[in-house]
DNA sequence: GTTATTAACTTACTTTTGGTAAGTAAAGAT
DNA sequence: ATCTTTACTTACCAAAAGTAAGTTAATAAC
């Protein structure tokens, strides 16, 4: 009864949900993106002061996976010292709705949740 | 210019994006509560199973923090040996609508990131 | 001519998180 | 007396993420 409508999950490779949604499931890209969605265009050490917690390396190894998949655009200028810019693609473009729905949701019910949360806990 | 648009994600505590978003930010939390939608209840062995290649530790850690979060509503039957199920709560199911637009596009543009990955790593 | 500055990263090292495998508990069946 | 069943927990190990310092190369200041 179970087995054929759960199995299609087992194969985290082959996958669609599992393969993209672990990409969203790290703890930086969603905010990568809604940060170039709202400024558009910005520049490595601009991302890195605005989200202020997340390190140097941690922002260069998400950037390169979000440029890997195609999200966003990197535009580098031949300049010293360097100037790099980061941008939504059109791809990236097309997520950000589902994101913000997903972003609407937790803003309505992050009290609620902080609430169970700490009922949990005692 | 960017200073008070950037400001609001600065602080992951009390920033409902990041506080909320960073649960689903977790590797098996997403899996969890599409299982729970598709079957309804589930035992904590139907579940370990379905996912296969989470280890029963995780799959204690998960649940546990979406209970905690109201996401979902663990019954425990005294009966030996334990019973224990699983569901979606109302809080939970009024997630998934946003869960499920993400998996879409998961869907429609699994094999032209795949594509963008294959060609970055050349 | 040496030193400082700037921007976008790397690299080496440490800490935190996640995974593996074995163990626990308690009743009923063998 | 031992085995089975279920829902976990615990001890130990591997992988991922965080920290801090280093790299590069041109221009500017001293």
């Amino acid at each position: 009864m179970m087995e054929n409508s759960l199995k299609k999950y087992a194969d985290a490779q082959n996958c669609p949900v599992r393969n993209v949604l672990d990409r969203f499931g790290d703890k930086w890209s969603t905010l990568v993106l809604l940060l170039l969605e709202e400024v558009e265009v910005l520049r490595f050490n601009e991302l890195h002061k605005a989200i202020e917690t997340i390190s140097q390396k941690m922002l260069a190894v998400t950037l390169k996976s979000l440029e890997a998949d195609g999200l966003i655009i990197r535009k580098q200028y031949q300049e010293i010292p360097p100037r790099v810019e980061y941008m939504l693609s059109a791809r990236g473009a097309s997520l950000m709705p589902h994101i913000k729905s997903l972003v609407q949701w937790a803003n309505t019910n992050f009290e609620a949740i902080e609430q169970s949360r700490e009922a949990y806990n005692r």
